[in-house]
DNA sequence: TACAGTGTTTATCG
DNA sequence: ACGATAAACACTGT
């Protein structure tokens, strides 16, 4: 799941358990460990304090007084806190035990995973690729960052080394609320549909956010996406689909024409 | 049983 | 250099 929206919610619960001390650190599978051992991870924050999170695109970083781990939850990673006595999930692959309870990075498929740096200047250097975060860009500079790219709109959108935070769901959401054709060479949108764009990515952003997820509302796109014909909430135009290697992109030929 | 799926990296080809 | 595409990672749901 974890787009933007859902990484925000995830650096909340981080937020709500700062400022005690990491007990300690269980490494229930090292599948999931990057450029980092076990031991190291754990040697580097028994008894650190996490600092208040942030986040970047997809990325939360969790600074300790000094350490900093660095979390990516793929396509179905998660961060939940729980209490010590609940039985721990199948996919739970590593866990920070605190006084009161833990937290638990949870991930199925292992696409991404847990990094450390060991210091601020280290963790920046791990996400120097990555563009701004797309909740930072304003208009103009979304103009600007588009204009820079001949390939697809949707493909710029959610290349993470020009804009972070924007995935499959999000990127055909927002062009759809757009009513922009997703497959329109970015640097050809006009100035007045860069303003509708920017307005969209906010407005889906914000409502995301809040949801803690892409919300699948029958108004939105996200809510059409798995039915079996899907068909366009606005004007009930079948969507057209096309799939670029394993993403599949949703759009409708009625309000998003070429 | 077969295959799609909310992410990213790497490789290949044009 | 840039863009398009496919494969790989590992596993679940349909």
């Amino acid at each position: 799941m974890p787009e933007l929206p859902d990484v925000e919610g995830f650096r909340r619960v981080l937020a709500e358990h700062t400022g005690e001390p990491v007990a300690s650190v269980s490494v229930l599978d090292p599948g999931v460990l990057r450029g980092v051992t076990a031991r190291r991870l754990s040697t580097a924050l028994r008894g650190h304090r996490f600092e208040q999170p942030h986040r970047r695109g997809k990325w939360l970083l969790a600074p300790a007084h000094g350490p900093v781990v660095l979390l990516h939850f793929g396509m179905t990673g998660s961060l939940t806190w729980h209490d010590p006595d609940e039985p721990r999930h199948r996919h739970d692959r590593v866990v920070w035990e605190l006084p009161d309870g833990e937290l638990r990075f949870r991930d199925m498929r292992k696409l991404q995973g847990v990094h450390l740096a060991a210091d601020r200047e280290e963790a920046d250097e791990t996400l120097r690729d990555l563009g701004p975060d797309a909740l930072d860009l304003s208009r103009d500079d979304l103009a600007a960052t588009l204009g820079a790219h001949r390939g697809r709109l949707k493909t710029t959108l959610t290349d993470q080394t020009v804009i972070a935070g924007l995935g499959n769901l999000l990127a055909d959401e927002i062009c759809w609320r757009a009513r922009i054709n997703p497959l329109r060479p970015a640097r050809d949108l006009t100035a007045s549909e860069l303003t509708t764009l920017h307005r969209a990515m906010h407005r889906v952003l914000r409502a995301s956010i809040k949801a803690e997820r892409v919300p699948p509302r029958k108004t939105w796109l996200t809510g059409a996406r798995d039915t079996q014909t899907p068909t366009c909430p606005r004007c009930g135009t079948p969507l057209e689909a096309h799939r670029l290697s394993a993403r599949r992109t949703l759009w409708c030929p009625t309000c998003q024409p070429n």
